[in-house]
DNA sequence: CCGTATCCCTTAGGATACTG
DNA sequence: CAGTATCCTAAGGGATACGG
């Protein structure tokens, strides 16, 4: 009962980001689900952008993000669908027309992202400092 | 100046999780550098459990991490040394002893973790619910 | 406009076996 | 004990070109 019709049958395409594969067990570390979830090559810029834009259009996004080929776009926006981290609405017209938006769900990470992006603005800094300073040992 | 001498002159192991290998523009996502840092396979769940007991031995860190190969747990203690998250200090005894401490700024991370964790209690359900449901579509 | 279809290459990281 | 040395593959994802 959803307005999104024309999906294909899932050709050679789709893909979890995976890398990490949910192992049974990574230790006592309860925060790998969610990595394996958001943080994939375009994961976050996709969700950032979606978030802070609101409603968007296939090429909109495109041009936010320059360096995300449209096969890898279109990868990472089925998945953060399937998820149900975005909503994908197809207005059959002519031209066609694709809104992407983010969810209430979506919205809930925001506050995970400004920590991130708090963290990495306060010592980002310092790790890059402690790499140069390796390279000289 | 550092109590560490018997490093390796870095055979074929190191090597930076990359992935994503920060390529010139993610976009206008700012949170892309920590992702690399701290999000490889093995990283967070090494880091999280230096974190929860502190200093540790290298088999203690194997036993907590079973599906952790040697190797790769080498390869992301010597990225975390690098980007001065870890420190490594090696006791010259018989039998050689190894121990791995997170540093002051590794703790600086233990909020970001902990949202994350939080997200996770809160919300992975939900996201494993929508995938479910996107199956049957 | 909104994607797909291919091809290909890099690389994280698993398996396994072996040393100072 | 604390790693190394090899070998190998699974796959994310870039490049490019085409289709509804």
């Amino acid at each position: 009962m959803n307005g999104n019709q024309p999906r294909p049958a899932d050709g050679s395409q789709g893909s979890r980001p995976a890398g990490r594969e949910r192992g049974p067990e990574s230790g006592p570390c309860p925060i790998t689900p969610v990595i394996d979830l958001v943080f994939g090559r375009w994961t976050t810029p996709v969700l950032w952008v979606l978030n802070h834009h609101g409603r968007m259009r296939f090429t909109q996004l495109q041009k936010l993000l320059p360096d995300c080929t449209p096969k890898v776009l279109t990868q990472r926006l089925r998945q953060l669908e399937a998820d149900g981290l975005v909503t994908r609405t197809y207005h059959a017209e002519v031209p066609p027309r694709v809104e992407y938006e983010s969810t209430p769900l979506a919205h809930t990470l925001i506050p995970v992202f400004n920590a991130l992006a708090e963290w990495s603005e306060a010592h980002l800094e310092e790790v890059l400092a402690a790499r140069e300073a390796y390279q000289g040992s």
